[in-house]
This record gives C-alpha cells, sequence and structure tokens, in this order.
RNA sequence: GGACCAUUGGUGUAGCGGUUAACAUGUCUCCCUGUCACGGAGAAGAUCACGGGUUCGAUUCCCGUAUGGUCCGCCA
C-alpha cells in the first residue's frame, strides 16, 4: 500500500509535497460542499480537506482509509494539533475497510468506564493516551536493554514451566499431560534460576521476565506482570545499588527527561515504617508520624493500658472541617487495620478539643502539644496498639490526608532506597516466623550473632527502591555460605526432607564454588505507571485482568473440555 | 475470607414512593464553502442489573444474588 509518511512526520516544510497516507477516520466535518476528516494514525492526527468534486466514498468514525493530496499551510493554525498548522488538500480518497459504530468513543476524552474499554479493549489501545503508555513501557525496555548490555549484562531466558518452590506467593499450576497428578508452576520470579546463572559463571544476568501470583488483585497489581530482573556477582551492597541507581536514572532521563540525583537517600526500614507508617513511603510530603507513646502511656484511657505503641499524625487546617461522619469513617479504617479505633483531637481555641481529653491531665495535654508543635485548627489522629497495625493505619492515612489536601505537587518524583529490613517477620496473628523477602537473603555480618539468640533481631542484606509511594523494586544481596543456608532453614522451620525435595537441586549446586551475588527486581509496570502518570497498572498493559482476575475482553479464565481434562488426567469436584 | 461504594438508551450521567424517566454524547436523515469539541433542523434508541419483600403503587425503600471498582487480609 502506498504510504509516504505518518501523519505527524509533516510539518511546515512540506508544503507542496504530494503525500499519500493511511490511517483511521477520527471525525468527519461535514459543512457541505466541503469536509474536513481528521485523519489518525499511530503517530497522530493530521485534518484533510476534501473540497466539492472530489469523488468521497461514504466515510464514517473509524473508517480505514488512504489519502492522496498536497500538504498546505492553513491560514488559522489549529494549536491543539501537532500538526496544526498544515492540512492535507486531498485529490483521492480509497477506502480501505468500514467499520461499525464503536461502542466506546475513540477519544483521550472518552467517557466509558473502564470496564467498557478492556471488553473492547482493540478499540481502547486506539486512544492516543493508551498509546503513549505503551510507548513508555517500550521506551523504558530499550533504555534497560542498552544500558545494561553495556554493563556487561546478557539477557537469558528462564523457563516459564517451572518447579513448584513453596514460600512466597501462592503459583499458578500447569498440570502434566505426560505425568498424571504432576504440575509445573509458573514463576513467581525467576529467582532460583537467576542465582543458578551466577553459580554457572554469567556474572551478570538480566531479563524482562514475566512472572506470576496467584494472590488477589489491586489497582497497581496483576496476577501476570513484569520485571526487569537482575543479577550480578561480586558486588556488595553499595556497588550493587550504584550499578541499579544508574539504571533508574537513565530510565528517567530517556523517558521524561527528567535528571534524578544521585546517589539516592538510603531509609532504615525502621525508620520508615515509625516515621512514615510504611516501608514505601512516598515522601513527596510530610506529615510524618510522632511517637507519642511517652506522653501518655500513663493517661487515663483504659484503651492506651499497657500498649506497644502510641503514635499520631497531625494534619494541618483540617480541624474545622472534620464532621462527626468523617470521625466515624476514621474509626472504620482503624478497625480495618485491626485497632480497636482512632482517637479525634482538634486543637482549636488554643487548646485541645474532643471526647478524649476528659483522659488526659492537664500536664498530658501541654505535653502533647508541645511534642506535636500544634497550631490553630491542627487535627491530630492518634492510635495505639501493636505497633505494627499503628504505623500502618496512620501511615495509609497520611497518604490518604495528603491526597485529599493536595499536598502532592504534580510532576514530581521522590525516589529512595529503603534498606535494612529485618531477616524475619512475625506474623501478627500466629507469631509464627518466616523470611521477610525470601529464604536466601543474606543477614548482616554484623546481626550473624543473633541468629541463634533472637532471630527477629537481625537486618539483612535488602533494599527496596521506593518512587512516590511506589515500591517500584526490591532486591537481596543473597546467602552463598552452606551453613548459614542451612541456618536459614533451620529458622523457618523447615526438614532435612523439606529441604531436599523443595530445593534438592539447588542446595546442592551451592557445593561448587558459589561465586557472592546479588539481585534485584523492578516492576516494569509500576516504572511504566509513574512514568506516565496513571495510579491504574492496567492502563500500561495492553491487555490487563480486573480485579476477579478475569479478562473482560476474551473472558479467560475458562471451562474446557471433557476430552481435555481426561488427558491432563484431571477430575472436577463438584 | 472481609469492608465500603456503584449498576438507569450504544456510551457517560441526572432523577424520584405515582414522571410522557431528564441531560450530554454517539447514531440516522436533511441543510450548510473554512471547520477543527463545527453549526442548524428533525428522528430513532431504556424490561431503570437480576430475584424476592414492604406498599394501593417500587426504577426509587428493604433483603438476597450477580457484575464492576477501591481497600483490608494476602502479595518471600
Amino acid at each position: 500500500m502506498k504510504r509516504t509518511c505518518w501523519n505527524t512526520e509533516l510539518s511546515i516544510k512540506n508544503v507542496g509535497q504530494e503525500v499519500s497516507l493511511i490511517g483511521w477516520v477520527s471525525k468527519r466535518r461535514d459543512l457541505g460542499s466541503i469536509v474536513f476528516i481528521d485523519l489518525r494514525d499511530r503517530s497522530g492526527i493530521i485534518q484533510i480537506m476534501v473540497k466539492d468534486g472530489i469523488k468521497m466514498p461514504d466515510i464514517r468514525n473509524e473508517y480505514v482509509i488512504r489519502v492522496e493530496g498536497k500538504v498546505s499551510k492553513k491560514d488559522i493554525p489549529n494549536k491543539n494539533l501537532k500538526t496544526g498548522d498544515i492540512e492535507i488538500i486531498a485529490s483521492k480518497i480509497e477506502l480501505i475497510n468500514t467499520a461499525n459504530t464503536t461502542p466506546i468513543i475513540i477519544d483521550d476524552k472518552t467517557d466509558a468506564l473502564e470496564d467498557t474499554r478492556l471488553k473492547y479493549r482493540y478499540l481502547d489501545l486506539r486512544r492516543p493516551m493508551m498509546q503513549h503508555y505503551l510507548d513508555v513501557r517500550h521506551l523504558i525496555k530499550m533504555t534497560t536493554h542498552e544500558y545494561l548490555s553495556k554493563e556487561k549484562f546478557i539477557e537469558v531466558e528462564t523457563p516459564i514451566l517451572t518447579l513448584s518452590t513453596p514460600e512466597g506467593a501462592r503459583e499458578y499450576f500447569v498440570p502434566s499431560r505426560l505425568h498424571h497428578g504432576s504440575f509445573y508452576a509458573l514463576p513467581q520470579s525467576p529467582q532460583i534460576f537467576k542465582q543458578l546463572l551466577m553459580i554457572g559463571g554469567l556474572e551478570r544476568y538480566y531479563q524482562i521476565a514475566r512472572c506470576f501470583r496467584d494472590e488477589d488483585l489491586r489497582a497497581d497489581r496483576q496476577p501476570d506482570f513484569t520485571q526487569i530482573d537482575i543479577e550480578t556477582s561480586f558486588l556488595d551492597q553499595d556497588e550493587f545499588l550504584t550499578l541499579a541507581e544508574g539504571l533508574i536514572e537513565k530510565i528517567f532521563k530517556t523517558v521524561i527527561n527528567y535528571d534524578v540525583k544521585l546517589p539516592l537517600r538510603r531509609l532504615p526500614y525502621k525508620e520508615a515504617i515509625e516515621v512514615y507508617g510504611s516501608d514505601k513511603p512516598d515522601t513527596r510530603f510530610d506529615l510524618k508520624l510522632h511517637d507519642c507513646l511517652k506522653v501518655l502511656k500513663n493517661c487515663a484511657f483504659d484503651g492506651f493500658k499497657d500498649v506497644e505503641d502510641i503514635r499520631a499524625i497531625v494534619v494541618p487546617n483540617a480541624a474545622s472541617e472534620t464532621s462527626r461522619k468523617v470521625i466515624d469513617e476514621l474509626g472504620m479504617e482503624a478497625k480495618k487495620f485491626g485497632l480497636k479505633g482512632i482517637v479525634v483531637l482538634k486543637f482549636e481555641g488554643g487548646a485541645l478539643q474532643g471526647s478524649f481529653v476528659k483522659f488526659l491531665s492537664s500536664e498530658e495535654q501541654s505535653g502533647l502539644i508541645t511534642l506535636l508543635n500544634l497550631k490553630e485548627n491542627d487535627l491530630v489522629l492518634l492510635s495505639g496498639g501493636q505497633k505494627a497495625r499503628v504505623c500502618a493505619l496512620l501511615g495509609a492515612l497520611r497518604t490518604s490526608y495528603a491526597r485529599k489536601l493536595n499536598l502532592i505537587k504534580p510532576n514530581t518524583y521522590d525516589l529512595l532506597w529503603v534498606v535494612d529490613f529485618p531477616l524475619f517477620e512475625k506474623e501478627l496473628d500466629t507469631g509464627k516466623i518466616t523470611s521477610s523477602h525470601h529464604p536466601f537473603t543474606r543477614p548482616r555480618d554484623e546481626d550473624l550473632k543473633y541468629l541463634d539468640s533472637d532471630p527477629t533481631k537481625v537486618l539483612s542484606y535488602a533494599y527496596d527502591i521506593v518512587i512516590n509511594g511506589y515500591e517500584a523494586g526490591g532486591g537481596t544481596l543473597r546467602i552463598y555460605d552452606q551453613k548459614i543456608q542451612r541456618k536459614m532453614f533451620e529458622i523457618l522451620g523447615f526438614s532435612d526432607d523439606d529441604i531436599k525435595r523443595k530445593f534438592g537441586f539447588f542446595i546442592d549446586a551451592f557445593q561448587y564454588g558459589t561465586p557472592p551475588h546479588a539481585g534485584m527486581a523492578f516492576g516494569l509496570d509500576r516504572l511504566t505507571m509513574i512514568l506516565s502518570g496513571t495510579d491504574n497498572i492496567r492502563d500500561v498493559i495492553a491487555f490487563p485482568k480486573n480485579l476477579a482476575g478475569v479478562c473482560p475482553m476474551s473472558g479467560a479464565p475458562s471451562t474446557i473440555e471433557q476430552n481435555q481434562l481426561d488427558d491432563l488426567g484431571i477430575a472436577l469436584v463438584k
């Protein structure tokens, strides 16, 4: 098909040239004996002018047409279009294909709800914004290939049909036809394989890797997602973080021309939790958490008797507009986080107001006012209980108030590393010890001495990169000492049998000269979200699933035929 | 597993214990030589998600179900 160029490759410089363009009819404005057509291709829109006398087929929205004509300067340019100062005076219009009326308006300003857009994703993808998201995604990938290749990394593909490994996310399984009763697992991440590649002497590996986790979905979580997966040998934590920062810096520069200041801040996990109430704090705004335990531990309120932690955030200038209803909603939020409630205080007329004040002595009141440095009309949200829960609640409120009060400047980016994660965590309800990252995470050298006596005290060489409150990636230095690895399994309560069955081949491999190694994975989807300014992960995935894990377009997942089940040796339980 | 919110022409919304169910946009027909969110005239298009209940009467109130969204749990 004859096509001389794409629409937005034309500019005022091309005036007078004969061109042939192909695209979709985005809009037709029929003025009688003169017709204007907005022709859209992937590059953008250009206006076609069709004068009386030119033979024109019936043209409607989303028809595919080819236009021959001359580039001409417009008297009054359209500032909204990249090609707004020119138009094509058509000499010939050829209809290539017709289209039914589309169920959604193909425009960035479409009014269709997401569910409808997903059902007709192939039409939704025609919207310039959607194509922009995919462009950003592509650009991140290309920059990654370029940067890492230059740093002597090679991309290696690891299997999709792989062995189930315990710990971590629930896995997707694929039944084996040749081995009835056996299942492949889809990888939650290429973790084991990339470590084996280090043992295999590759030294520097990366992969734009598909990963699968059978957990419940969220606005920023898909079951089927992509990570930029990296593993290196012979780097210590600082060396590794520097290398990873280089990649992020390059991506921000290439994609949005933003200069990231290096090195990034390193925030210890403990501080992140205590000050921001999150291990992925959005540090573009303040609203920090304040430790109020000392001031309030002896107060007359029964709910604060013997609690592990009492903490508060101060929302500036919010007291007067906080109604009974808002206070009730805050209480419900607290219950969601497993706390009994939340204390709401207002600082009005130079004094604390609210039903809670009656529990406080005047010393406690003035202590709180001083500690929190309260100003007129400040709103104080106080919560007491298990520290992890208190911090989680206040961290969530901190973020939601920042959004509500517009404390976040648009187009700002705040990047940091959260480091020194605990090696293990205790489940809040059961008290069971699990690894916070994975069982191959290396404990910090200086904490090895606590491994026997108090494992929860041990910190690890683990790091997350946090951008604008999103966990954009994370990784660890790995254990390469077999003795430490065995100790880890022991603490996690794996029997020798478990270890052999679940990780046998992996543990064996460590006996043959394992290099010290480290790695991380960036969430490609989340990076794309951040760099294209959407807060919905589905926007940056061409064919995503909805919150129920269903693809509204194809209807997947689906039932399969009885003979297919028979092949697999599978019978369904009613 | 749990909480909250939503479901009304193709699309997106408004509405209300009794309506001819409103508006925008899209669609169709006609008119229009400079539009670019074109304009003008007209037309078609809705079992008000489904099931039950309350009521003289339910799209409206209540309960349940389904679907969708946001969150908690979960996501090494």
